[in-house]
Formats: structure tokens, C-alpha cells, sequence
DNA sequence: TCTCTGCCGTACCGTACGGTACGGTTCGAT
DNA sequence: ATCGAACCGTACCGTACGGTACGGCAGAGA
């Protein structure tokens, strides 16, 4: 077998993830330098293990992104016994998790990349990232969303409506900031102020649609 | 004189605007396969005059993002005869510019081409694409929106907060989505909604902020 | 001990592209 | 008519980088 790639299923050895980390480290470092011949030195293997593993430069980007993409893991919430405290409690988490990931180096790197190789026709990489990142969380948050609807809690007709209002609320300017490297929004700037943008995004959004609030 | 480049007076002859114009037809078309030769020969100009004109590749690309950025011209909105009505249409019309601009073809090229570039530790293009953009209508919106606290039509305590969560609310996901290349936002599919998206977005920063609202 | 496999390190090749040099042409000024 | 500046087209150079080839080594299995 030629290639070690899966798409659906990562399974890379521990060696291969040691590339796929080195690979990754330069990405953050250099930006966009990801030369093979970087790589292979930085994880100390040969070019030629790199091109076996995986095809070409494409294929290590693309594995890169993949692998780093799918360890963002959103914290599951827990669906029972939901009443306002939790539900709000749940919203809130999703604006602290979104906000984190949106304003980590990692998630700014991989944002960039995917971006520049958008402009090149190639919708992969974004893909990939706008799964694991946006739809990820909107896969999560909508039945969160429809249960608070359920439970009267809520008010919408289109739950994508909602989660996409959600989004905008707690994101609004940030991350484009970020990725066009806005130097009024350093790492530490945003980051102190996560918590109270958090809140006062889930506050917005409870006005907006919670079930006292006449809906918007 | 080497350089013809101001970088606060756009004084380019028509002939270089011509080939600025060649350069961002490139971009557009190819994505970042902007080279030289390509614009030279696409200007029907020689590479020795570009250097001559724009310094490096850099300086050129600079160059065109700067003078197509500063094209983007927001209608300006009367600030006079304030009211419930006139104020709406104004909030109206910025989400309306807004989402206008960034669904474009031409900003989706330049934001992309600055976050590129960004990756690469030269935040130059991303300045100029965030002044001519977010921070463009920053400018023009607050001045709006504290004109219309002073008539008490609006109530925030930060009209910085209130401009970014009016971005927020309008901009959603749309724009990282179309960076990113995603495929089910169709440039029709997002034209057509503009209008309903920009009355939701208006409707919900009333809500959110309109005199009669609880603040949130 | 022999051999085969997998991998490292390095050298190598081809190409694309940024940047330069130069001859030839147009055109306005004198 | 002549000169010079600006500029076009093309050829050219150097380098960086993607991709390949190959020698050597270490470890597993017979």
C-alpha cells in the first residue's frame, strides 16, 4: 500500500504523527514556509519516507489540517434535565468553546492555510476546516437549540436561523481580525476578555430569542 | 522619480491603473498565481517597467490591493433630520453595503490575498484591507449610532460594542465561510438573501439596542 | 550469519519565478 | 533632423523548491 492516508478513519502511527506535528510546528512558526525539506529536517526523517507516506505536498498539508483539524474536540454537553440554568450554562460554553478555539494560534494557522488554498481553486483544506470548525459546532449546538425550544425555553422558526445569529453574536469582528493579523488584537488582548464577551453574547442572544423576549 | 507609488495619495497614471487593473484580474482569476510575467504580459507592459513602477512583486501587489480597497466607497448616509425612520433606513443601508462588499467577488480575492500574506509575518495588506473595510465603516457607523443615542432612539453604554456586535450580527458567517471557499454558499445563494438578511440583522440590532429594548 | 525491509541522509534534476540587462521603438522636446 | 526619455519584448541569471534516485544502516526474521 502506497499511502497510509485516510480520510474518514486517522490512523497514522505515533512516527507519522511526529511528522504531522513537526509539520504543523512550522506551520505556526513560518506561516506558509512548509517546505518538505523543512519538514523532513525537523522530523529528522528523509524525503523520501514524506513522499511515501504521503503522496506529495498537497497530501501532507491536507493530513496535517485533517489530523490537527479533528482534535478539536467540543466538549459534549449533557442534554438531560434541561431547565434555563443549564441551558444557559450549555450556551455559554459553546460561546467560551468557539471563542477559544476562533482565537488559538493552532486554529488561526490552520484558518490561513485553508484560505490561501482556497485561492487556489482548492476547496479541500477548507472543507475540512469549516467541518471541524463552524459545522462542528453547529451540528452540536442545533439540537441543544431545538431542545430549548422544546422545553419552551427558546424562541425561533429556523434553528439555523438561531445558530447562525449565535455565531455572529460571539464572534462578531474577531476572527478576520485575527487572520489579517491585526496588530490591535493581540493573543492576550482577546483572551482576557473571553469571559465577558461570552457573557455578554449569551446575554444578546437570550434577548433575542429566549422566550420571554419577543422575538427578533 | 523611481517610485510613483503614494501611499496616501493614489496618484497612479491611467496606464498604471491599467495595469493595476490586470493584476487584480489575475488575482481574481487565478487566485494567488499572480507573477510577473503573467501581469506584464496581461498589461502588455514589460517586467522592467513594473519594477521600475512598483519597486518588487510585493510593492505591486501592495499596490493594487491598496487601490482597489480605496474604491470602496460607502454611500455616505445624511446624518441630518434624525429620526426613528431615517435612522432604521441608515442601520439598513450600512448592513446592506456591508454584506454588499464582502459577498464580492473582488473582497473576497483581496481578503484572501491579505490573509495570505498575513501568514507570512507582513501584516501590511491586511491593515490596508482591514482600514478600507470593517474599520471603514467602524468610522462611518459610530458617528450614526451615537447620534442616535443622543436622540434616544438607541441605548448602549459602548458604541464600540455596538458596532461589533452590529457586524456581527449582519456579517454571521458568511464571510469566513466564502474565504474559505465552502461550496453551498453560492455567490447567487447569498446575493438573493441579501435584502432578508439585512432586514433580520436591522431587526435584531433594535431589538437588541433600540430605546424601547431592554438593553442587553 | 545472511538477507530483506524500511528508513535516513544527501545528492541530484527540472522547473517556475523573481529580478536584471539590453536592444529596438515610439514620441515629445529642442 | 536629432536627441533622449520612456517603455516594450525578450532573453537571461540565480535561486528556491517539489520531486526522485541512491547509498548506507539498523533491525527483524530465517
Amino acid at each position: 500500500m502506497a499511502l497510509t492516508i485516510k480520510v474518514n478513519e486517522e490512523t497514522f502511527t505515533p512516527r507519522q504523527q511526529a511528522v504531522l506535528t513537526a509539520a504543523l510546528d512550522l506551520l505556526v512558526e513560518n506561516g506558509d514556509g512548509l517546505t518538505m525539506t523543512a519538514v523532513a529536517r525537523r522530523a529528522s526523517c528523509s524525503k523520501e519516507t514524506l513522499y511515501k507516506w504521503f503522496g506529495d505536498r498537497d497530501g501532507l498539508l491536507t493530513a496535517t489540517v485533517q489530523w490537527q483539524a479533528a482534535k478539536v474536540r467540543m466538549p459534549q454537553v449533557d442534554r438531560s434535565g434541561l431547565n434555563a440554568k443549564t441551558l444557559r450554562a450549555s450556551i455559554e460554553q459553546f460561546a467560551r468553546d468557539l471563542l477559544t478555539v476562533i482565537t488559538g494560534e493552532v486554529s488561526i494557522t490552520l484558518n490561513r492555510t485553508a484560505v490561501t488554498h482556497a485561492a487556489q481553486e482548492k476547496d479541500s483544506l477548507g472543507m475540512i476546516v469549516l467541518e471541524n470548525g463552524p459545522l462542528a459546532i453547529r451540528r452540536r449546538l442545533k439540537p441543544i437549540l431545538e431542545a430549548g425550544r422544546d422545553a419552551r425555553l427558546l424562541r425561533f422558526t429556523s434553528s439555523e436561523d438561531a445558530y447562525r445569529t449565535f455565531f455572529g453574536l460571539v464572534v462578531r469582528d474577531v476572527q478576520i481580525r485575527l487572520l489579517l493579523g491585526d496588530k490591535a488584537l493581540t493573543q492576550a488582548n482577546v483572551t482576557d476578555n473571553i469571559e465577558a464577551d461570552v457573557k455578554a453574547a449569551t446575554d444578546q442572544f437570550f434577548a433575542l430569542y429566549g422566550a420571554k423576549a419577543t422575538q427578533a
